[in-house]
DNA sequence: TATGAATGAGGATTCATTCAT
DNA sequence: CATGAATGAATCCTCATTCAT
């Protein structure tokens, strides 16, 4: 575990704001390198290429970022599950994940932008994370089945589809909304998600 | 209504491809020329620089898909939302539009991946149609709310709900899973949405 | 003597203007086909390249409109030197060849502009105009000066003192100064020619 | 007073070189950076455009050169036009500015050759200088004038009589006649210019 | 004869990368 | 270690010229 520099982190911090706003291609190393105030040789003294900067910028995310976003505290979730009403539980680690992505939208703007256009980064940074992500949270979703709260739906489809629904609900407050109150949202959400938008006479809460 | 030459369209056409596939700034104008079969100069005499090209591309995209995708037969849907369950209707239309989605997926990534970097192009093609797109849908559901079908609930988190398991959906189908077989997925995902996942004793659509 | 067409004419009017405001260089053969208002390939239908157009240009103002600046009715002044007041008839041929250069200001701007810049030009279409007209210049000022009427300096400077402040004066007026009375000036340059500019006590007006 | 590099001074030197033969349209970035023996990029890191060299180029020839050939000594003209033959201290001017011009003619060239196309570079470099390079020569004459030296004629017309014959000499010695021994040239033309070239029985100077 | 779409060589400009200091 | 001047390949774009109609 080599140590970044303190120059190495200013050219790291100065990449993914401005990879995040232009986009890899749109940004030149000469920015780069005033962004992070250092002379443009500097850059390839800690990255042989710019194409190997980005890299480091994946990598750095991916392994210091989407670790934490992902993998946080779901075992206590599966605990939790055992209550009748799992929602505090899983509005608490929505609510942690909403704010991480705040806080690093620019990095999740960047993974989302670049790494399509790299296919060896795909590969490489994503190949295992995301499949053991949907791993995990179909056995989530299966793990509630086999207890009987959830009902018995493909685990790949219910654990997407919500996914989806809470996906779409940080973007909006993050680039369209940002007045949206999340904590509302997210009651919302689960709620829509538990019981669905039907309208019941009787039973439900 | 200025008709299209056949070399313009081969243009248009190359530069759709390219730029969906490396994105905008990764792709040069030689590239294009030699995708299109024309000389890098023709390009020119079309487009006056490569950003009109990309405008084009745009304009040509949004004037003639996206209104398709989004605008299709909600009256009908509106009519239908009196029947008990609207499901049949819905997923009728859904399944159209992920066709359009999936025929014209490259112009889907370009409208995603490239306006964000191009605010000129962002207010000039997507300031109504987004806004306008979302009106809608919310009304829709707010007719199903008022004739007694869905739940209150605010209808932009209704809305954004379901649009983002079935984005997510489709997102799925041509970037990750092509197997999936979408007249499924999209039962399921209504079926999810109407009724949510939670177990009930007693009744369930 | 092969005529110019109605459209050949066109286009050579547009090259002069064109030439004369942006430069030989500055100017596209497409401007010169809009101004022109015939199709691009028209052009080189009577000029194979642009190169030739210009020497066209040059070729149709030297054979044209030099000889006619140029040449006038010296053999009229030559008679009238021998008059005591030679001014008036050399007023009267001044003020012809001011109006002669002022209507065709833009042809005598080509001329300065571009031959300098083409050698072969240079040479074909100014190799004997130019030292025939010092030639008969000088003639003119030998004739005064073994007539008795002008001092005996070498006739090249005499020559080239007058036609300086002859040059530089139409200059004025068509560049700077429009305002400026020709007559009047003339009349005065002449005067200063003639008489010179020092306070003499006694003799002459 | 930021100092020019030597990269940079070999730049402005080749471009004033090549802009003088060739004009500035004539000129290819590429030929600049040959004959400044640089990379064709290395002259963007100095000039961020083509036309900014040329903006450079006028610049540097209007603030080091025009002010030395035009506002030398006139002060000490204005002295000595008191004497009863100024010939001597003015003709000592006109030898050094014709030295000055004759070192430079590279830069007169360009000056003349294209400030004409360029009419921001016009206002931004000529709009005082040849306002008031006139003003001072009619000045001069003015001075003569009340002095009782010269004829009182207008000082507009009785300045640009004699620039025009003393430029159209320049002009000869350094594009047409080299060999022409420039001070008796010049001489004459003050001789002329002041005592004119009428035959006179009796005085003359 | 006249057109104007198409060409492609050449021009201006950018930018990742190198290297002497 | 850090600099920033210098590089030159690659890019966007222009324009004289050709040719099928």
């Amino acid at each position: 575990m080599k140590k970044r520099s303190e120059t190495q982190q200013r050219i790291l911090d100065a990449a993914i704001n401005l990879f995040a706003i232009q986009g890899y291609h749109g940004t030149s190393t000469a920015q780069i390198a005033k962004a992070a105030k250092v002379a443009e040789g500097t850059i390839f003294k800690y990255y042989k290429t710019k194409k190997e900067l980005l890299r480091s910028v994946l990598g750095y995310i991916i392994k210091e970022l989407v670790p934490t976003i992902m993998q946080l505290p779901f075992e206590e979730i599966l605990r939790d599950c055992s209550l009748d009403d799992p929602k505090a539980a899983i509005k608490q680690v929505l609510l942690q994940k909403v704010e991480l992505i705040s806080k690093n939208i620019y990095c999740v703007k960047i993974v989302i932008n670049e790494i399509q256009y790299h296919e060896d980064l795909k590969e490489e940074y994503l190949g295992q994370l995301v499949p053991g992500f949907i791993k995990l949270m179909e056995e989530v979703y299966r793990t509630g089945v086999s207890k009987g709260v959830f009902r018995d739906i493909n685990p790949h489809t219910a654990v997407r589809c919500f996914v989806g629904s809470f996906a779409l609900t940080v973007l909006d407050k993050n680039l369209l909304n940002p007045q949206l109150e999340i904590s509302r949202e997210i009651d919302a959400i689960l709620d829509i998600y538990i019981n669905g938008v039907i309208e019941k006479r009787g039973s439900n809460g």
